[in-house]
DNA sequence: CCCTTACAGTCAGGTTGTCGTCAGTCGACT
DNA sequence: AGTCGACTGACGACAACCTGACTGTAAGGG
């Protein structure tokens, strides 16, 4: 679910971070340049970031202070080969928030990794209406908190996360059903029965129906 | 103006911790053991605190654990002598937020602490009633005190950490045990039981099951 | 030294929630 | 009216979880 902005130059530990983050569970958006970085981080916008400082077209803080005036905020973990005082203080001065230093074990990656976005994710704590809290593995409205099980959570998840356009069916079942499990086709809607019987008793209706498409989320 | 929270028994180091923190004009609350920084950051609570590892009379983790049980959020700097993989690992699956291995320049204490400073949110809700005691490894509720192994106080101080939210299987086994020990699916579930069973007594039933996904403290 | 006690981890058996499917019905569009 | 896609309620299978008991190990006391 969080997603992970990468930007490394080095294509054989940009393989490793991104097989890594995978193994995770996290999504993630990878990038070699800084110019690539700023487009990408633009439209898919991550929850975490992790900067190479040595990047061919600029250094990676100024790529830090370059994504913090383009109003994303999320924290960003540093890596580099040096590992002088001074350039670790330059690194957080621009904004940073954590700094490794190479050679590094990806393991100590995965748990700073962790610690940041466990700060990051759970700072969302009202948006008002209705939310899917995957702290709580959720859906919380007005304080009432509906319980889920895993398959309905990852389906209501992908359905919310396209608000008011319609999500066709195989995308649905793409979204619940990893591992390209092969689900029946009546079985999605088993499951966006049993949502709506949850959300009936709040008075939500939000999940209608498209003929012959999809669903959609409102 | 920010309030720092130092547990540290080495009287050098905490000195030199001190005057640092003055010198950044941030306020601070220093102690020497676990106990006594268990009632100092519940009287004044802290913005940021830097825990030493190897306290006297418990683990610097297990403090961690019993702070954030008590409905401390605030972040947490490691300050350690130990700097293999699998401590730093440890420290982060027990909440931390930052490692640092001795020794250290002052001037990395700072940036790190800064860093940690900008992303603080405040509002943090009290447990009412129920503490974690590391330095006893116990729980107490009202006077009354329920005594824990030290496996079952890892693992209810994990849950208790993240009050409200599900806290998945693989995470709990990773805090209850560190040194990466591989354990029996089904051995997570026998300690969730025995603690449950001593709590029970008190009128306590705080744990929750969240099928296929972990378990919860409320 | 043996005995006791406490803790750790595992096992087997029972219980229950979740999953995926089916058969039948409804309702919209042709 | 007929057809096709979606809705509905129920069901069996299975995995996840609960439960009580058991074994091994280490520390402490007589």
């Amino acid at each position: 679910m969080p997603l992970i902005g990468v930007c490394e130059d080095e294509p054989a530990l940009r393989s490793v971070l991104t097989r890594a983050l995978r193994a995770m569970g996290h999504d993630s958006v990878v990038t070699a340049s800084a110019g690539e970085a700023l487009r990408a981080f633009a439209r898919r916008r991550p929850d975490v970031l992790v900067l190479d400082i040595g990047l061919p077209d600029a250094d990676g803080r100024d790529l830090c202070l370059a994504l913090r005036a383009a109003g994303l905020d999320a924290p960003v973990l540093f890596l580099t080969a040096r590992d002088g005082l001074h350039d670790k203080i330059a690194g957080f001065e621009a904004g940073g928030d954590d700094y490794l230093t190479k050679p590094f074990e990806i393991a100590e990656v995965r748990v700073r990794l962790d610690a940041l976005l466990r700060r990051t994710t759970q700072a969302t704590p009202d948006s008002g209406g209705v939310v899917l809290d995957p702290a709580r593995h959720a859906l919380v409205v007005d304080d009432i908190e509906v319980g889920l099980t895993p398959t309905e959570f990852r389906l209501l998840g992908r359905l919310m996360a396209d608000p008011a356009s319609v999500v066709r069916r195989h995308t649905l079942v793409a979204a619940a059903w990893p591992h390209g499990a092969m689900v029946s086709d009546n079985t999605l809607d088993s499951y966006v029965r049993r949502i709506r019987k949850k959300l009936e008793p709040l008075g939500l209706a939000e999940i209608s129906t498209v003929r012959g498409v999809g669903y959609r989320w409102r």
